[in-house]
DNA sequence: GACATGACGGCAC
DNA sequence: AGTGCCGCCATGT
């Protein structure tokens, strides 16, 4: 059998670290979006934030809105990732966000926080 | 098994 | 305020 070759995570027992980001992510709203670092905190590992990067490289685009995840400074880090490196940019857009003159995503308006005190 | 690398972040200078 | 280095976790060579 094929083991799955998915990190164990000692930080993440049961679900695969994938899957915990991959969940984390499909939360985001369309028209919102949040950073490596928050997911990252979400997980345990802030200190890791390049972890969420990694496994959203290994993420399904199909089903996962990894065009929602930016780096602290709302920098389109991942677009390098997309078919074409205006994609990301696109997506976001077509869903309301708004962007900086220098490019980076408006953080103040479209930063997404996981509640989780509901 | 060691070393280098990566969609980052924080802190020091 | 800008630049640089280190940390942290998992993977590939």
């Amino acid at each position: 059998m094929k083991k799955n070759t998915l990190p164990s995570s000692r930080t993440n027992p049961g679900k695969t670290f994938y899957e915990k980001v991959y969940e984390l992510v499909r939360r985001i709203p369309a028209g919102k979006v949040t950073t490596y670092g928050i997911i990252a905190e979400e997980l345990s590992i802030r200190s890791a934030a390049r972890m969420v990067g990694w496994a959203l490289n290994h993420a399904d685009l199909e089903t996962v809105p990894a065009h929602r995840v930016v780096n602290r400074n709302g920098e389109l880090t991942g677009k390098g990732h997309f078919p074409t490196p205006d994609t990301m940019r696109r997506m976001l857009e077509t869903e309301g966000v708004s962007f900086r003159p220098d490019g980076s995503v408006n953080l103040e308006r479209h930063l997404f926080r996981f509640t989780r005190s509901l």
